[in-house]
DNA sequence: TGTAACATGTGATCTAGGTCACAGACAGTG
DNA sequence: CACTGTCTGTGACCTAGATCACATGTTACA
């Protein structure tokens, strides 16, 4: 299994520090639309605080939630690099603080620096290996197993591993967002999820999901 | 919709000329497999003439069909740009020559001309609004828009589009392999394709499949 | 602090599509 | 050729999961 997102946790810090430093930041308010698919999309955004949620919505109005991002996330790199509109809808979760960088920055900080490309490279790489993982997932794997591989992702945009090796989710996470990630009917969702607390595979503290036993939770999410 | 082939079209002809020289020739027998998911992979495969197929084993032994490729198309770019294994299995449906590039000449060649990382992201990001796409579509759509979807792909991955506008598909296809992209069972894509063929949008021409009516079948893989 | 809007839990149906079981077509190889 | 293996068509099931229909909690804001 590969997440979506985080891997800037692995972005050498000068790089990072540049290409922050040559955005300027942008502020969400709770619910507030960053942009729609199918917009025309000039540049990226970096989160720095806050949460968003990207998705999609189908011809029949069922909404398909991509990911929840947390900071450190990278937002609509892909109208950036090649010239198409916006692939999905984003919005705030909450109050957000974003840092956005316009295409003509992007590849003049890059040109300048093929390090940039490198990593870009490596990021959108990572991200179509999950995608290809949950295409393969979609078809395979029982509804169980698609509600622990959005826990799964969820952990891995915006989760914060404890000293304990648990995670936690920082975010009031519904169980209509969870079945949008997994692609599930919103009741079903509801007894996957009581499974996975009944198993102690999560549970949760003060509203917030936490991943207790991250491993089998992997585990579950089979491919 | 968009597809995950063909973009190379795109690439300016100096660079494709460049990555060639740069690379060795393969040759592949027929059934011949170029390398297996998990394997550990340096560098990349351009086709330059036969044809691949691109696919994933499920857990339970269900075999999904990622694509079918002609020449033009890019194969084991992730490993090249990440480090990790390669994500499918490649395997040659007829008589193939590939052309091979290590990672090494890769990087050498793209740090010495940073429009081949333009396009390269590019080409990864076109393949994620495909794979993104697909995400929706599977949980969406019906069997029969799946089929069609398939078929949208083989063309955008293999059609040579003649004078008329028809998109034919130059290779014996299965309807396991269209079950396989379409992650649908056999049965089904089989009642599925004979409608697509009743009504016309595709057809038969000794042996190939024939995309008659590209619009509608574009329309029918609805998303 | 009441109430409207949302979030959750859980049964009872309903159905798309997977699975099974064949029979005919076709292609390749001895 | 014949014969073996793969491909195709079609009917008859059978299940996973969507949908429906509620009861019950929770939140938020007026």
């Amino acid at each position: 299994m590969h997440g979506s997102g985080g891997l800037l946790k692995a972005m050498p810090w000068g790089l990072w520090r540049i290409l922050l430093s040559a955005g300027v930041t942008v502020q969400l308010r709770s619910r507030e639309t960053l942009f729609h698919a199918g917009d025309a999309g000039d540049g990226c955004y970096f989160v720095r605080r806050g949460a968003v949620k990207a998705s999609v919505v189908a011809r029949d109005g069922q909404e398909r939630l991509l990911a929840i991002l947390g900071p450190g996330a990278l937002i609509g790199e892909l109208a950036l690099v090649d010239d198409e509109s916006r692939s999905a809808t984003v919005v705030a979760l909450r109050h957000c603080r974003l840092v956005h960088l316009t295409k003509a920055s992007f590849f003049r900080l890059a040109d300048a620096n093929p390090l940039i490309y490198r990593q870009a490279l490596r990021l959108l790489a990572h991200r179509l290996r999950g995608t290809n993982d949950s295409v393969v997932a979609q078809g395979t794997v029982t509804v169980a197993g698609r509600v622990a591989r959005a826990f799964a992702s969820l952990a891995d945009g915006l989760g914060e591993e404890q000293a304990d090796g648990r995670i936690v989710l920082p975010h009031r996470i519904t169980q209509t967002d969870i079945a949008g990630m997994a692609g599930v009917a919103r009741e079903n969702a509801s007894r996957a999820i009581n499974e996975l607390l009944r198993h102690g595979v999560i549970g949760r503290a003060n509203g917030f999901y936490v991943i207790a036993r991250p491993a089998e939770l992997l585990d579950l999410s089979e491919i």
